[in-house]
DNA sequence: GATAGGTCTGTAGTCAAGTACGGAGTCAAG
DNA sequence: CTTGACTCCGTACTTGACTACAGACCTATC
């Protein structure tokens, strides 16, 4: 519909496809299973072929999930990215940007309280209010 | 050995505990059986009593659990806290610091892709570099 | 043209993180 | 001193996210 050259840049079977991603075969079939990732049609009773942007999707899948998102989230995010109706986009983009700003700030509060470990490790002594745990509880009420 | 005065402030039951920190009580025994959280003994053939620190504790849980720690990254986390050792602590710390900034980058540029999204939907058309997946591209390279 | 290695499809197994359940014990109220 | 709600303990089931495998099919190489 858009691009008639992806001839050229789909060379990827699915093994070098899963390798670029640095996932395993299995990952790549699942994730077709779970709609995150579409199945290109394979010509003519032969091989399916995939692209840099396939890995790039894959990546951007792993990456996420390593921020704590569920493959459903990811699922979600990657809809708006395929822009299919932009309305509700709009509304699920400033949806997640909630989420997503609160685990900024969550982070935020763990990495200064990780920081503040590593400086003043070993001096503190037997004190109440670990700066570790007190940092998650402002994220706490909800 | 520390705080004589726990009788006052560990006045929950198990399932006002679970309750507060708003998890199920099966929840509670499990993160027991895995360390995460210790049990109280009980007071000669009775029921075991908890604290808010221990409401504390399984909040700080499930709050990073929502940043994408594991449970058992949770439990190194922890015993950071509880400070056994200085110098392993301290390099734990380190360690932790640097996957923390990791995932604080990739957050900062998944938050301006989103609120880019929100601004500037429905205006592109056809875009080869989504910002969302190139968001994340950076982090990707490891 | 046979054979080794990769693909395809479907189904089954694994691991982390819970969640549920059965049966015995505890406790507070009536 | 019994009844109902809760705790305790162990074991079994569920869900999400893979991971492995069986058996049939392509395909490049000798």
């Amino acid at each position: 519909m858009q691009n008639g050259f992806e001839g050229l840049k789909n060379s990827l079977t699915i093994g070098a496809f899963a390798q670029a991603a640095r996932v395993n075969v299995e990952t790549i079939r699942f994730y077709q299973r779970k709609g995150l990732l579409s199945q290109p049609d394979k010509p003519l009773g032969s091989i399916r072929r995939y692209g840099d942007s396939d890995v790039a999707r894959v990546r951007f899948v792993k990456s996420a999930q390593q921020l704590g998102f569920s493959l459903d989230e990811i699922a979600e995010l990657l809809r708006l990215h395929d822009g299919t109706h932009c309305a509700e986009a709009r509304t699920l983009a400033e949806h997640k940007l909630v989420g997503v700003r609160q685990k900024l700030a969550d982070l935020t509060r763990i990495e200064s309280a990780l920081t503040g470990l590593v400086e003043q490790c070993c001096v503190t002594t037997g004190n109440v209010t670990c700066p570790l745990i007190s940092a998650l509880h402002c994220g706490t009420a909800a």
